[in-house]
RNA sequence: GCCGCUUUAGCUCAGCUGGUAGAGCACAUCAUUCGUAAUGAUGGGGUCAGGUGUUCGAGUCACCUAAGCGGCACCA
């Protein structure tokens, strides 16, 4: 006898192999009709599956928010059986539900175009409204692998070799099509429903290996209604309007061009954005005991050699020769140039902590198709730091450093995506006692600072792991901006090492960390963010001075003067244009603050503030203008010490 | 770097099956002095990304190159 416990605590009792659809039969006609999977003990199941252990079950129905994975998975494989039932001899691999909808990789000589994702998604309806029941098959191993090798299907067997010896070899079949799958699905292809779209077609390496076959990839997007899809489609627009190169050009921050692939030209509103988080940047450290230096652009190439980056990224690094042949390299990193000055001098145990800032510009040869707005780019700046200490203080660093981060990116307003720390990789420096230890260490710190660390082993440096920092973009892909890398391995091969109590000469452990990562890939994050609409203090023009009539220009003039002298960022536009119009445009250009002066303002000593996103204004004095809109343009950490 | 797509005026974009380039905004000039998201008129502006080819004729077709975009790979 099966013994199942409801959701409700109602416990009932069925025979055993008794299937879930049996079990929703039992309690109404209806809800059996309706459901789409089951939940047993938390794991979801098909619901023809039978049924052998006690458990807690539950009965879930479409809508049920558990089941939207299964029916993105579900519109993959429909997906799958459209593409091959309108272009045969194309393989399938692997298509998961992933966050949003789906994809699947396709082994096809010729491209898809984006023609075919009309007639893809029509052929799809087709299927759903066969509704073709899908059902598990356990098959034998070699039987599997016979049959998908029979029938061409060289990537299914291949997997199947794969999977480890003791797994079940699952098929789901739907209609005359079949996959190889672990499952759970839907009942029949009709409850995936018709809320879908196919988004964009892509190149993908067959199993992430770029040494392997590149497979034709095909995203799409599934939901549980219509509403819920065009919700969805109107978010993705709205992202859209949020990208940080279509506000740099409306707002005029920056550009790129031919000739700088990858290097930022910044525009003066741009540069004014970046020199307002430098300056914040730098108070912070200066806190936070920080010193800043500065270290040269270009150093030998012997030095690149001898800190081992020659050897790992020579190859992307931008070198430049003399013409007595001397080799020289841009730095890409500024580590082996804070170990020169850590170097010169004898340190003490009594100096560190040290903690040496810099804002370096680094270049990088990224390869050409990473490059990204100013998110991914060749030439770029850090707000890169190095703590030299003892192994002992490695703990307390790293809580300092996430501590200092999780103020910083409050006072920015941006939101920590995720934590990971990078593992061991394969090829690495170091006994695995030290890692044991250096990774145990990390947790700890970040752990401890309240943070959910997600592992990622074999992705850490060579020289030690780390914790990286991520956030998300407009349209939701995240992207690592602040990280903490501890190196055994640099101290060691450029010969850091300080006096100990006992007089003894010690290595140093290296910390390498930045909390923005860098200028240029935080401040795109951070122009997403805002959508443009910064606060007044990082605002490249924080308030435009408009007159109605020009009866008011000697007064506007007076007051653009006030509000300057109170440190204010203000532009004046008194032009002979209509209010409304210079409204308009000074709203788009995403000004906070637009102080209008006509002949009442005049005569009264007033101003009348008008506020981004408000059509209400306030009227003023000038001094009071002045001084509440300094006060309101102080950076956060300057705003703290007044109050 | 790989796969696919895109590239037309400063910006956003139109230009059907090849017949010699168009709109809105912006800009300039003139008129208008107006109370919180577009005043009107007139005008200037393009080696249609670059190159090669097919053709009587190429923005339109083919090929090559470059950059950008979306993925993948990479990311010290």
């Amino acid at each position: 006898m099966l013994q199942l416990q409801f959701p409700d605590g109602a416990v009932r009792y069925y025979p055993d192999g008794a299937t879930g659809r049996e079990i929703a039969e039992a309690l109404s006609k209806s809800l059996a009709k309706k459901a789409a999977l089951i939940r047993l003990d938390g794991v979801l199941l098909d619901i023809d599956r039978p049924l052998y252990s006690d458990s807690r079950i539950e009965i879930l129905t479409r809508e049920d928010p558990a089941v939207l994975d299964t029916i993105r998975h579900d519109a993959s494989h429909v997906m799958a059986e459209a593409v091959q039932e309108l272009f045969p001899g194309t393989q399938v691999t692997i298509g998961p539900s992933i966050e949003d909808g789906f994809y699947y990789d396709f082994a096809r000589d010729e491209p898809f175009s984006l023609d075919d994702l009309p007639k893809i998604e029509a052929k799809m309806r087709e299927i759903v409204d066969r509704g073709e029941k899908i059902e598990r098959l356990v098959w034998p191993r070699e039987e599997a692998i016979a049959h998908f090798t029979a029938i061409g299907e060289t990537y299914k067997a291949q997997i199947i070799e794969d999977l480890p010896g003791g797994d079940e070899i699952t098929v789901y079949r739907q209609g005359k099509w079949q996959d190889l799958c672990r499952g759970p699905h839907l009942p029949s292809t009709k409850f995936v429903g018709k809320a879908f779209k196919l988004t964009k077609l892509a190149g993908a390496y067959w199993r992430g290996d770029s040494n392997n076959a590149q497979l034709q990839r095909i995203y799409g997007t599934a939901w549980a209604t219509q509403e819920d899809l065009d919700a969805y489609l109107h978010r993705v627009e709205e992202a859209e309007k949020r990208d940080h190169r279509r506000i740099g050009k409306l707002m005029d921050l920056f550009h790129i061009q031919e000739e700088g692939k990858g290097m930022v030209f910044w525009h003066k509103n741009g540069w004014t954005l970046y020199r307002m988080l430098e300056a914040y940047m730098r108070r912070r450290l200066e806190a936070a005991d920080y010193g800043e230096v500065k270290t040269p652009q270009i150093l030998d190439r012997s030095l690149w050699e001898k800190s081992g980056h020659w050897a790992m990224f020579g190859h992307a690094m931008f070198v430049c020769e003399t013409d007595e042949g001397e080799a020289l390299a841009v730095k890409p990193m500024n580590c082996p140039g804070h170990v020169q000055i850590f170097n010169m001098g004898q340190k003490s145990y009594r100096d560190l902590p040290l903690r040496m800032a810099e804002f370096g510009a680094c270049h990088r040869f990224e390869p050409s198709g990473g490059l990204h707005g100013i998110m991914r780019v060749r030439g770029f700046t850090q707000d890169d730091a190095h703590i030299f200490c003892r192994d002992d203080q490695i703990e307390s660093e790293t809580t300092r450093f996430v501590e200092l981060l999780h103020s910083v990116y409050k006072d920015l307003g941006v939101e920590l995506h995720s934590v990971k720390l990078a593992l061991r990789p394969e090829l690495r420096a170091g006994t695995d006692a030290v890692w044991d230890e250096a990774e145990a260490k990390l947790e700890r710190a970040a752990i401890a600072a309240g943070m959910t660390v997600e592992m990622l082993p074999g992705e850490g440096a060579f020289y030690g792991p780390k914790l990286e920092f991520h956030l998300k973009d407009a349209i939701g892909r995240t992207w690592q901006c602040g990280t903490l890398q501890l190196d055994f391995v640099l101290p060691e091969r450029l010969g850091a090492e300080y006096v100990a109590e006992d007089g003894s000469k010690q290595r140093p452990v290296m910390l390498h960390r930045a909390i923005l990562g860098t200028f240029e890939r935080f401040l795109g994050i951070l122009i997403e963010n805002y959508a443009g609409n910064f606060p007044l203090w990082l605002a490249p023009v924080q308030c435009v001075v408009t007159t109605i009539t020009s009866d008011a220009e000697a007064y506007g003039h007076e007051a653009v003067a006030r509000l300057r002298a109170a440190g204010l960022r203000v532009e004046e536009d008194f032009r002979n244009e209509k209010i409304n119009y210079k409204i308009r445009e000074h709203s788009l250009a995403k000004v906070p603050v637009i102080a209008v002066v006509g002949r009442r303002e005049a005569e009264m000593g007033q101003v009348a503030l008008r506020r981004l996103g408000s059509d209400q204004q306030s009227l003023l004095t000038l001094d009071d203008a002045a001084q509440l809109l300094s006060i309101e343009a102080l950076a956060p950490d300057l705003a703290r010490l007044i109050h």
